[in-house]
DNA sequence: ATAATATAAGATAACGATAACACATTCTAA
DNA sequence: TTAGAATGTGTTATCGTTATCTTATATTAT
């Protein structure tokens, strides 16, 4: 059924070897057996086994992806940007989604190991550090995107999550917000912790003390934002604004507001980490820290394919590579002049 | 470095085949060898390579996908429900986006069968069908999804655009609109074709004469919704209400509205296909089609798997499932007492 | 004219697994 | 006791390529 270059050369009337250079071009081959061997393979339908050529080669010009979940905004955007570059270079993209749960990562990692791929992307958990540093060690070139790892020889492109929650959340404060509540994302997670840290040093330059009733813990999905926002409502003394880590988290939480009817920004001021294409479409419009997310993917696949392709080995082998988010100043959040307490 | 299966059977003392039968975990074999090579396998972190598996085995336990485009609302859940049950089942999914160009959609039809993908699931553009018609002859199922083909002998998951449309538009005429207008999606895809069809049938069971001033197409992307909406703002005699047939272009339409100042439902209706989860989140929550996206994915994977197992290949072999959207009322549209004419 | 090189093409050995086969044993049944 | 099945192991062919090694001929340089 399927053609192989024995089929080829057989019907084209030379050996496979002969075959084999006309289709991969190169070494020396008569002009009239390159002709033959072409006309031959197109008429037959001839396409070559991938498998066989990278077992031989031992290059699958295959890549791996795996991140949390290709449904949120922030990572459909980065897979896009990783498929376009990869796929400019004749790299096909495998996905994988980890959904957080570092049994499931592992598992992909070591599935994408067998595979033969010749180079991975990663948004890691933080638990299998060891392993992606064994995975390194074996061979294959490994990207960090999004969630940086500290000591680890590879290169990491990653936002200033930091500087980006800094910013949103001194703009809370400069507006005279001090009740500022954080729903934070997974803990372990690194992205996480910055983005908290970014709130924390806000308020403490302030001079605002942190308020422990007003941090809670999300799972960066939007059930949990929803949730947390919940809770923030039912305290006795809600808190005036509250800045959110992420976009699934945003969206749960201003469901949540929608439906107790908790007016945005009279009633409470929201910030959200991720700038969504609907952020201004709904009401109010929506502040927000947008992140590059489809450049986070084009550099991580550059930097991929470049280790991949052997050349600059020891140059810019553990660069880390940070852009810079940017806040996106709209109508979830208004100049603050006196207290005024949220109805629950 | 790597690790080969005659480096396990030389540490563990036994011929290649032994070892392949503990690792393959089948054929007869003694207890003290099976401990023996686990263990050595273990020991020196023995991962099989799945190209040479793959190559004698001749099955990759790898789906490919085609879609136009991750990054929209409605193909990252399929993708998604695709995912998860390949997963469950063992394979791997390889993502590619076609842009809705024919040209790359031919590529990589022609890439994942040169890799030798047990199966496809596809979206397609409808300019290669003849190509996917050949490869399913070559052994490789499809499985068709989103978008119907006439006389294609294989699986197609799809949902009743036609029933969707004429279900929105219908809507609308009840709450009293007559000037619909319809913002089209490529012309030449499926989809499109059908959801216009509704469009058409809804006006036509009321008496509406339809007015070719009022049908737009774009080409379901956000910026071509924009221009759209632009160009029936602009019109002397602009339609009370519009259909848009999908996401992106609906908030391209939603965006162009906005910063025109219309008001929505006051001056113009909108119902849009697809339901995203902001849907909700707008000002005024948008009236939509809800398809079921992730059913679509999880179920066209199972029936994909089905197919590349060999089972059940004459039964349900060209099935066509179709599912049924559902029309989500919110406030994009209101009862439209007497006519009202849309400020430019 | 002859050595050195370029051109051309086939045979064959990998790549790393599985599968088919052959050959021992050991166990069971007649 | 012995045929036949069950169990255990090793050897080798194979999957479809590419890479290496020969060998043969044509072309160029000295």
């Amino acid at each position: 059924m399927r053609k192989t270059l024995k089929d080829v050369a057989k019907k084209a009337g030379v050996s496979i070897a002969v075959a084999s250079r006309v289709l991969g071009n190169y070494g020396y081959v008569s002009q009239k057996n390159r002709t033959k061997v072409s006309k031959v393979a197109e008429e037959i339908g001839y396409q070559p086994n991938i498998l066989a050529r990278s077992l031989k080669t031992r290059k699958t010009y295959s890549v791996g992806i795996i991140i949390s979940d290709v449904t949120t905004f922030f990572f459909t955007s980065v897979v896009r940007g990783i498929e376009d570059v990869a796929n400019q270079n004749g790299y096909h993209v495998t996905l994988c989604n980890s959904d957080e749960d570092p049994e499931k990562e592992r598992e992909y990692l070591e599935e994408l190991y067998k595979r033969r791929v010749d180079g991975i992307i990663i948004s890691p958990t933080s638990r299998n550090i060891a392993y992606v540093k064994k995975i390194m060690r074996s061979g294959i070139p490994v990207v960090l995107v999004d969630r940086r790892i500290d000591g680890i020889d590879t290169a990491q492109i990653v936002v200033d999550n930091e500087w980006g929650s800094h910013e949103a959340v001194k703009y809370l404060i400069n507006l005279g917000y001090r009740r500022i509540g954080v729903i934070n994302g997974l803990q372990g997670i690194r992205t996480s912790e910055e983005r908290f840290a970014g709130y924390q040093r806000a308020l403490e330059e302030s001079g605002i003390k942190i308020d422990p009733n007003l941090i809670k813990y999300g799972n960066f999905r939007m059930k949990k934002g929803g949730k947390a926002m919940v809770e923030f409502l039912r305290m006795e003394n809600s808190p005036e604004a509250v800045f959110i880590t992420n976009e699934a988290m945003t969206t749960g939480a201003l469901l949540a507001l929608k439906e107790n009817e908790v007016r945005i920004p009279e009633q409470i001021g929201i910030v959200g980490f991720d700038d969504p294409v609907w952020a201004p479409l709904i009401q109010p419009p929506l502040t927000a820290v947008r992140q590059p997310s489809y450049s986070i993917g084009t550099i991580a696949s550059q930097v991929l394919l470049q280790k991949t392709n052997g050349r600059s080995r020891r140059k810019a082998s553990h660069e880390e590579i940070v852009l810079k988010p940017k806040l996106i100043i709209r109508q979830s959040c208004r100049e603050k002049l006196k207290e005024r307490v949220v109805s629950t």
